[in-house]
RNA sequence: CGGGGUGUGGCGCAGUUGGUAGCGCGCGGCGUUUGGGACGCUGAGGUCGGAGGUUCGAGUCCUCUCACCCCGACCA
C-alpha cells in the first residue's frame, strides 16, 4: 500500500475527548474512527489488524475442530421467548418490530440460534461433539460506552459453540477451548491469566475469563503468587478468619451521634471496624428488600450477593425505602426490620458481640449476635476479596490488579438445548439434551488491548503477527522520479513479489521527521529506509520497531536481508510469548 | 439511569463588560527545502451542536433540547 493514497491520514494530536492511550493511538494512526458512543469504522490499517486477529483465531479454532459458519444478526424474538432471555435481558438487547409488527432483536450472542439449528442438524449421540464458530456483529446496548475501543456498543466477536452428549464430553470441549484461547492471545503478544468468574447473564455452571493486565482495565482480579489461585474479584473468596470465641453480652443501646459511616462509629466508640456490622440496603429487580449485613471491616460484593437472592438487578435503596423497612440510614441493623430479605456474611455470623444500628438517628447497639438478635433469611459469602486479603487456598496474601477481559469462556450446560429442545438420541435409543457450552472473544477488542499493553511515548509496537504491516517502507526521495523514489519502488515491487506486506511512504512533500514519526505510530514491526544518502553506498537502512539503532543492509540483498530480519522478529515474538520456535 | 464535564473550520484551542469570529497544525497553489513532525508568499474553509427567548445587537445572558466524554450498576 502506498501512503499517497492510503485512506484514513495521521493525526499529530488525539481529539481532546480521547483518553485510553490505546484509543488515542489508533485514532492517531489512522486506523478507527468514531461514528456515535461506543460505535466505530475501522480504516483501512485499523481493519488489518482486526483481520489478522481473525486470521489467529480462525486458524486456532480451526486446529481444535471448530468449524466456521455464519449466523444472522437479525433474529426473530421467538428463539428468544422460548429461552427466556427476551424477557431476563435488559434494555442492553435492542429490539424493533418488523413490517409485519413481528418482535425481531439484534443478536447479542448466539445460543439461541445453534440450539435452534442443533433441533434439525443434530438427531444422534453419532453426531456429537461438534464445535462451530463464527465472527459476527454483536450489539449490546451497553448502558456507558467507554474507554475507546475497549467497550462499545456493536462489536464483532468470535463466539463458538460446544456441543456434547454429556458433561464428561463439555470438559473435553472446555479444556480444548482453553488450550485454544491460550494459543491466541499468546499469539496476539499480550500478557494475561486466566480467572474463574461470574456465569452472569449467560447462565451455566463454570466460567473462565482470559484477563490481560492493563492499568485501564475494568475488572479487578486477584492472585496469588504463591499457589497460582486467581479469580474475578466478582467471585474471589479468601480465608476466613476462625470464628471469635466469646460468651454473648446482654445487648445495649448507646448514644453514638454523628457517626453515620463505619468510620465515625469506630473512631467514636474507640473500636476496631471489625467489632461492627455494616448494613447495606438494596432494592432488587423484582421489588424485594434485600438487607445486606457484613462485618464493618469488610465490603459487600454486589455479584456474590445477587447469587445468593437469586436477583437480576441490586440498586442501592433510597432513604425512603430504607425507613419503610423500619430501618434508618447510616444506623441502619437487621434487629426489628420487617419485610425485607436479610443475607449475613459468614463474617458477621463468626463474630460475637458486634456493635450495630439501632435503627433511630444517633444510636447504635452494642453486643448484638445473629440467631439470638435477629434472624437471617441466608448466611453466606457476600464478602469482597481485596488486595492483601489471604488466599483462601494457601493463606498467602494476594494482590489486586487491574484487567481487561478479552476472551471468555462458559460452561453452559442443557440451559438452552433444554428450553429449545436441542435434543439427541443415544445408543439406547434415549433422548438427551445436547451438553453445551459457549465461548467468545471479542475481536476489536483484542486489537485495542495490544496498544493497551504494547507502546511506547511515539506510537504502537504490533507483534509481527498482527500488525498492519510487516514493514514501513520509508522513501526520503526529493521527487517521485530520482534515483531514490526508483530504488525505493523497486524494492517495494520486489518485497511485495516476495510476499512481504509493504506499507510504502512514497510521500515526497513530507519531511523525513514527518515520515520516520508516522512509522513509529503507526507501528509496523521493521522500518526500511531508501534514502539518497544510503544509496550512494548502495545500502538501505533497517530499524525494527522496538530497537533503538538501525542496520545498514546492501540494496542488492535488501529482499533477502529483509526477510531474515522478519523472520526474527518473528521468533522473538514467539520465544516472548512462549510459544514454540 | 444517577453524578461531573465539554460542544467555536478536519485536529488542538482562544474569544475580555454582549458590539458582527481568531490562532497553531492540517488542506490547495507557487517557490525554497529534505535523516526525526521545515520555511516564505498566497488561498480555501466556520448557520459558534440545535431550538426558543432577552436585547438596537448574542459565540458570550436565560430556558429547553441534542450529542459526546468521564465516574458509578453490565460484559467480548
Amino acid at each position: 500500500m502506498r501512503m499517497s493514497h492510503l485512506f484514513g491520514r495521521t493525526l499529530r494530536e488525539a481529539p481532546g475527548d480521547v483518553e485510553l492511550i490505546s484509543h488515542q493511538l489508533m485514532v492517531r494512526a489512522g486506523m478507527v474512527r468514531p461514528l456515535g458512543a461506543g460505535i466505530f469504522s475501522l480504516l483501512p490499517l485499523g481493519w488489518r489488524v482486526v483481520r489478522k486477529v481473525e486470521q489467529v483465531i480462525r486458524e486456532e479454532m480451526d486446529a481444535i475442530g471448530g468449524q466456521e459458519m455464519l449466523m444472522p444478526v437479525v433474529h426473530p424474538a421467538d428463539i428468544w421467548k422460548e429461552s427466556g432471555r427476551f424477557y431476563s435481558v435488559g434494555p442492553e438487547m435492542a429490539r424493533f418490530k418488523d413490517r409485519n409488527d413481528r418482535d425481531m432483536v439484534l443478536a447479542m450472542t448466539h445460543e439461541e440460534v445453534v440450539a435452534d439449528l442443533c433441533r434439525t442438524e443434530i438427531n444422534s449421540y453419532r453426531q456429537l461433539p461438534q464445535i462451530v464458530y463464527h465472527l459476527q456483529t454483536k450489539f449490546r446496548d451497553e448502558p456507558r460506552a467507554r474507554g475507546g475501543l475497549i467497550r462499545v456498543r456493536e462489536f464483532t466477536m468470535k463466539d463458538s459453540y460446544s456441543l456434547d452428549a454429556d458433561e464428561a464430553g463439555l470438559d473435553v470441549s472446555y479444556q480444548l477451548h482453553w488450550k485454544a484461547y491460550d494459543r491466541i492471545f499468546r499469539r496476539c503478544g499480550l500478557k494475561f491469566i486466566v480467572v474463574g468468574a461470574d456465569v452472569g447473564m449467560m447462565g451455566g455452571s463454570a466460567s473462565h475469563e482470559f484477563m490481560a493486565f492493563s492499568p485501564n482495565g475494568e475488572d479487578t482480579i486477584l492472585i496469588c503468587s504463591s499457589c497460582n489461585y486467581a479469580a474475578n474479584q466478582e467471585v474471589a473468596t479468601f480465608r476466613r478468619e476462625p470464628p471469635v470465641s466469646e460468651p454473648q453480652q446482654p445487648l445495649e443501646e448507646v448514644a453514638t451521634p454523628n457517626t453515620p459511616t463505619i468510620e465515625a462509629l469506630a473512631e467514636f466508640l474507640g473500636i476496631p471496624k471489625s467489632r461492627t456490622a455494616k448494613a447495606v440496603f438494596y432494592r432488587a429487580g423484582s421489588g424485594r428488600f434485600i438487607f445486606a449485613v457484613i462485618r464493618g471491616d469488610l465490603e459487600v460484593n454486589e455479584t456474590k450477593l445477587r447469587k445468593i437472592v437469586q436477583e437480576g438487578t441490586l440498586i442501592p435503596a433510597t432513604a425512603e425505602e430504607i425507613r419503610g423497612i423500619g430501618a434508618e440510614p447510616g444506623y441502619g441493623s437487621p434487629v426489628g426490620v420487617k419485610e425485607a430479605t436479610i443475607v449475613v456474611d459468614e463474617s458477621v455470623r463468626d463474630t460475637p458481640n458486634l456493635v450495630a444500628g439501632a435503627n433511630k438517628p444517633g444510636y447504635h447497639l452494642k453486643n448484638v449476635n445473629l440467631g439470638r438478635d435477629y434472624q437471617a433469611d441466608f448466611v453466606a459469602d457476600i464478602a469482597s476479596a481485596e488486595d492483601g486479603f489471604p488466599c483462601p487456598n494457601c493463606g498467602e496474601p494476594m494482590r489486586a490488579e487491574r484487567a481487561i477481559e478479552v476472551g471468555n469462556i462458559f460452561k453452559l450446560g442443557t440451559r438452552y438445548s433444554e428450553s429449545l429442545g436441542a435434543r439427541y438420541l443415544d445408543a439406547e435409543g434415549k433422548e438427551h439434551p445436547i451438553v453445551m457450552g459457549s465461548y467468545g472473544i471479542g475481536s476489536g477488542r483484542v486489537a485495542a488491548t495490544i496498544v493497551e499493553q504494547r507502546h511506547d511515548e511515539r506510537g504502537i509496537l504490533w507483534p509481527y503477527e498482527v500488525a498492519p504491516f510487516h514493514v514501513s517502507l520509508v522513501s526520503l526521495a526529493k521527487e517521485s522520479t530520482d534515483e531514490t523514489a526508483q530504488a525505493a519502488d523497486r524494492l517495494y515491487a520486489d518485497l511485495q513479489a516476495a510476499g512481504v506486506e509493504v506499507l510504502y511512504d512514497d510521500r515526497v512533500d513530507q519531511s523525513a521527521g514527518v515520515k520516520f514519526a508516522d512509522a513509529d505510530l503507526i507501528g509496523n514491526p521493521l522500518r526500511v529506509t531508501v534514502s539518497p544518502r544510503t544509496l550512494k553506498q548502495g545500502q538501505v537502512e533497517l530499524k525494527g520497531r522496538s530497537e533503538s539503532e538501525a542496520t545498514l543492509v546492501p540494496l542488492a540483498d535488501a529482499v533477502s536481508a529483509i526477510q531474515a530480519k522478519l523472520a526474527a522478529i518473528a521468533a522473538a515474538d514467539r520465544a516472548a510469548a512462549g510459544l514454540e520456535a
